[in-house]
DNA sequence: ATTGACTCTTTAGCCGACTATAGGGTTTAC
DNA sequence: GTAAACCCTATAGTCGGCTAAAGAGTCAAT
C-alpha cells in the first residue's frame, strides 16, 4: 500500500509526525482513542491524516490535565446522541476553576513564604544561617 | 506511655489529627519525611506535636503540586548548610509559572471551544445534533 | 535472495503515591 | 482475663500512562 501519495499512515509515519512512540498509538487504539481506518491484508495499520489531528487534539487535552478516561468520555458521545460540546465544556470548566483555586493557593502560599524568609532574614546571622529555623518555620506556620 | 496528657501522639492519633492514613504515614517515613520522636520498648512510634504540623506542610505542598521528591529534598536541607527558603522559592516559583502557564493554556483553549460551539450552534438543526460534528470540529481545529 | 527496517501480538515492567493483606504482638476497657 | 482495638513488619497490589522485550511475520532495496 502507497502510504505517502494517497494519504495512508503506517503507524510509524503517524508516530513521527505526531510525535508519539508506536507504542502509545497502540496503548491509544487500546483505549479506543484512535482506530485505523484499514486492517488489510498483512495486518497493518493504516490510518488517515484525520487520526493525525485526533492524536494532536488527544496531546493537547492531556496537557491541559485531562485524562485518557475524560477524553475516552468525549470520544464515546460520539456513538450517542448527546453532543461532546457539552461535556467539553462541563470537563474544562472543572479544569479550569481547579487551576484558579491551585495558583490562587499558590500565590497565597508564595507570599506567606516570603513572610517567613523575611522574618528568617531579621534573625541574626549565626541564628538565620541555621536551615532548621527556615524550616522550623515553614513546618509550623504554613499549615 | 500517655498520649495525651503530655502531648505525644501514637500513630492513629495523628492519623486522626492530620486526616492521613497509618499507611500513609508510615509510607512517609519509609521516606524520611516524619520521623517518630520515640520508639518505645512496644516498639509503637510516638510522635510530637510538631509532626502534625509537618504533615500538614507536606499535604500543603502537595495539593500546590509539589512532589514527595521535591519535599524530601525541601527536609533534607535540614541536615545542609543552606536554607531550605530559597529552594522552596525556586521549586514555588516553577511551579507558579507552570500553572500559570496552564490556567493561559485553558483559557485559549476554553476560548477556541466556545468559537466552536457556537459555529456548530449554526448549523442547520438536523447537522448540529450529529455529535460527529462537533467531534470532528473539535478534533481538526484545536490543534 | 537476503538484509534491514518495519510491523504484529503478548506480556512484563516502571514510576509515584498509596492501599491492602497476612501474620503477629500490645494495650485498654469491661 | 479476655476481647476489641490498636500497633508492628513485610510484601503485594492498584492506578494511570506509558515503555521495553520477546518472538515472529512483512516489505523495500540491492
Amino acid at each position: 500500500m502507497n502510504t505517502t501519495a494517497n494519504q495512508v499512515f503506517k503507524i510509524g509515519d503517524l508516530a513521527k509526525r505526531s510525535q508519539v512512540s508506536v507504542g502509545t498509538l497502540r496503548y491509544y487504539e487500546s483505549l479506543g482513542l484512535i482506530v485505523p481506518i484499514d486492517r488489510a491484508a498483512n495486518n497493518y495499520r493504516y490510518y488517515s491524516p484525520e487520526t493525525l489531528q485526533q492524536v494532536q487534539f488527544i496531546k493537547k487535552a492531556q496537557s491541559l490535565n485531562f485524562s485518557l478516561a475524560d477524553i475516552q468520555n468525549i470520544l464515546k458521545l460520539r456513538s450517542t446522541g448527546e453532543s461532546p460540546c457539552s461535556l467539553v465544556d462541563k470537563l474544562l470548566n472543572e479544569k479550569i476553576e481547579h487551576l484558579e483555586q491551585q495558583i490562587q493557593s499558590a500565590i497565597a502560599f508564595k507570599e506567606e513564604l516570603e513572610t517567613f524568609r523575611d522574618r528568617v532574614s531579621n534573625i541574626p546571622p549565626t541564628a538565620s544561617s541555621d536551615p532548621t529555623i527556615c524550616q522550623h518555620i515553614s513546618a509550623v506556620s504554613l499549615t
